[in-house]
RNA sequence: GCGCCUGUAGCUCAGUCGGACAGAGCAACGGCCUUCUAAGCCGUGGGCCAGGGGUUCGAAUCCCUUCAGGCGCGCCA
């Protein structure tokens, strides 16, 4: 039952019986709200806009409206201003879990997407270097998005553009012919490829021409010299070897791992199409697109020496995306300190005369620094993600060990929960907002944490393992406060994916989560569920039940599997 | 210097495209397990919503301004 069309014909009816003002649709009239606590009743008519039309002031005007209501199933009370209206509590708990149990796993699924395309470019780590928290707000917002995309309809293709290009590796090339050990590098790849990058810097400042090896050495890989290409390709194997190993612990999979290798020799379209539609200037020797006329600096095409820039090959990805897969959207999930950068491109994508540069968007998200400072390995700090979460599921598995010593799969459960831990800290709070990491707050479980929803969800599976089925639930069993709260919550889930997913903003559903955990286990504290007489006892398992699949839905929505037992 | 972002309880943050007394968690203190998972629940204290102007019936929310912090500003990515 949608009780918002409800409430709006109810509404619009009221208004042209009290003041003969006719509103040719509900949906003329200003919008239904969800009040604050649930005294103030299950949706609210706000009155000021009509104070206005109708030159009466709200609190009358809601007086009014108030007497006027007729044939609505449920309470209507003027408050303040607001017209509040009160579901009867039997129908609202029947109709909204009635709802969420016809859905089951698709509850809040509603098709937006319609089949159409989104590109999430996203994670996006780079070759021979550490995975480290400061790649872990893209991976799990981008994640986080990538599965509510999917949710809600589109169909999404997940991109991690890899770093796997550039004079970097000329250096570490070079490095290694120098000073590298074969089995150093088999035990330890990454750490050891980065300890000979950093080598280098050093000896290179003391030795520039260093540094002329190491562009010859990037000249033949680019050259597609034997020798060359056989040592890159070892260095993105290792690399990629660990890094998988890191997206397999998080359970977070890509469709494509076409990186900047991938488009190093597809940017010539990109200058040849910008010169030929006039939008090249050379300045300085380098190339550029101005862009002062949209009060931004210019954007760099080519560098005095021909080299492509790094929006050379962003644009000529974009347009290669474009023709592979058609996209409606394509989603940046990249830090804040890239905003200028964004916006320079898109702009620049959109001069050359595709319309379709408004639907790039960059999803920006804060810093990541520790108390000490901003992350640096070479100032030595830094953590690193295989190091965080394996301290986080060790940490879950001494608490599984005191709490829950007879607990089946501790492995597997340590494991589901450690995860999730540490995926929530990105996705916890805004993404705009910086993040100061410490073990401390990352490792505490208790409160609004991934622990404490997954213990609720646990909680839930455990009342419904001890039952195999129930029906004849009376409704009215639900009308306390508690129960009510949860019911809302419920309701309100579709509506918070959707304002979710136009936001691009998953904390929203993180803190659903948490809303839905703590509104159940009040419930769970104040009402006794299995052994009450029947009516009551299915009526409240059903609750329990809606709970469950939510929970289950909203965590995986994060990325987050919940385990039925912890 | 210019631009963007942020500033809400001791700490970390919510606050629904202006609305009903500003809400959680952490930390502190005090309660609640012989019954469904105490990784839980309840209670107490704690706020000139950075400061100042303005717009509005109404501002944490919009505008102006000051201050504080972060980030960025042509050959890095």
């Amino acid at each position: 039952m949608d009780f918002k069309a409800m409430i709006s014909d109810t509404i619009s009816a009221a208004v042209s019986a009290a003041f003969g003002v006719e509103f040719p649709a509900a949906d003329a009239l200003p919008a239904l709200e969800l009040p604050p606590t649930a005294d103030m009743g299950d949706f609210a008519f706000p009155c000021f806009k009509l104070a206005k039309l109708l030159r009466k002031a709200p609190p009358a005007i809601a007086e009014t409206l108030c007497a006027a209501v007729t044939g609505f199933a449920g309470e209507v009370k003027a408050a303040s201003g607001y017209l509040n209206f009160y579901i009867d509590r039997e129908m609202f708990a029947r109709e909204t879990l009635a709802g969420v149990v016809a859905a089951g796993a698709d509850y809040g699924a509603e098709d937006i997407g319609n089949g159409r395309v989104v590109c999430l470019d996203y994670s996006s780590v780079n070759i021979a270097k550490s995975f480290h928290i400061g790649h872990l707000s893209t991976t799990a917002i981008g994640n986080a998005l990538n599965r509510m995309y999917k949710f809600v309809g589109y169909k999404t293709i997940s991109i991690n553009h890899l770093g796997d290009w550039g004079t970097q590796f000329g250096k570490t090339i070079a490095a290694y012919k120098l000073w590298g050990d074969d089995d150093k590098i088999k035990a330890n790849p990454v750490n050891e490829l980065m300890a000979l990058y950093v080598k280098f810097h050093d000896e290179a400042e003391k030795d520039p021409s260093l540094d002329d090896l190491a562009r010859a050495w990037f000249k033949r890989i680019e050259s597609g010299d034997e020798e060359a290409l056989r040592i890159y390709h070892w260095f993105k194997d290792v690399t990629l070897g660990d890094v998988r190993r890191v997206y397999d612990t998080l359970g977070i999979h890509f469709d494509s791992w076409n990186g900047e290798a991938f488009f190093a020799d597809k940017w010539g379209r990109v200058v040849d199409e910008l010169r030929e539609k006039g939008l090249l200037q050379v300045d300085q020797g380098a190339s550029l697109v101005d862009l002062s006329d949209y009060k931004m600096p210019p954007c760099l095409i080519l560098k005095t020496d021909g080299a492509s820039l790094y929006a050379t090959r962003d644009i000529a990805t974009a347009l290669w995306r474009k023709d592979e897969y058609n996209f409606d959207q394509t989603l940046y999930v990249v830090a804040y300190e890239q905003d200028l950068y964004f916006k320079q491109f898109f702009k620049v994508i959109e001069l050359m005369g595709y319309e379709w540069a408004k639907n790039l968007h960059h999803v920006s998200f804060g810093m990541v620094s520790l108390e000490e400072g901003a992350l640096s390995t070479r100032g030595g700090r830094m953590v690193y993600l295989e190091d965080l979460l394996n301290r986080s599921i060790e940490k879950v598995r001494a608490i599984i060990e005191e709490k829950s010593p007879n607990l089946a799969d501790k492995d597997a459960v340590a494991q589901k929960i450690g995860v999730a831990a540490v995926l929530w800290i990105p996705l916890y709070n805004n993404r705009i907002k910086d993040i100061v990491f410490s073990f401390d707050r990352a490792l505490n479980f208790d409160g609004e944490t991934a622990p404490y929803v997954m213990y609720t969800h646990a909680r839930c599976c455990s009342v419904l393992a001890k039952i195999a089925s129930w029906s004849g639930e009376d409704y009215a069993a639900l009308s306390d406060p508690q129960a009510q709260d949860v019911i809302r919550l419920l309701y309100a889930f579709p509506s918070i994916v959707k304002d979710a997913v136009e936001k691009l903003e998953p904390s929203m559903i993180t803190r659903f989560t948490v809303d839905l955990a703590q509104a159940y286990n009040r419930f769970y504290f104040e009402n006794r569920i299995l052994g009450e007489a029947k009516p009551v006892e299915a009526a409240r398992l059903t609750l329990t039940r809606a709970t469950r699949d939510v929970l289950k839905t909203a965590l995986g929505l994060l990325g987050m599997d919940a385990p039925e037992k912890m």
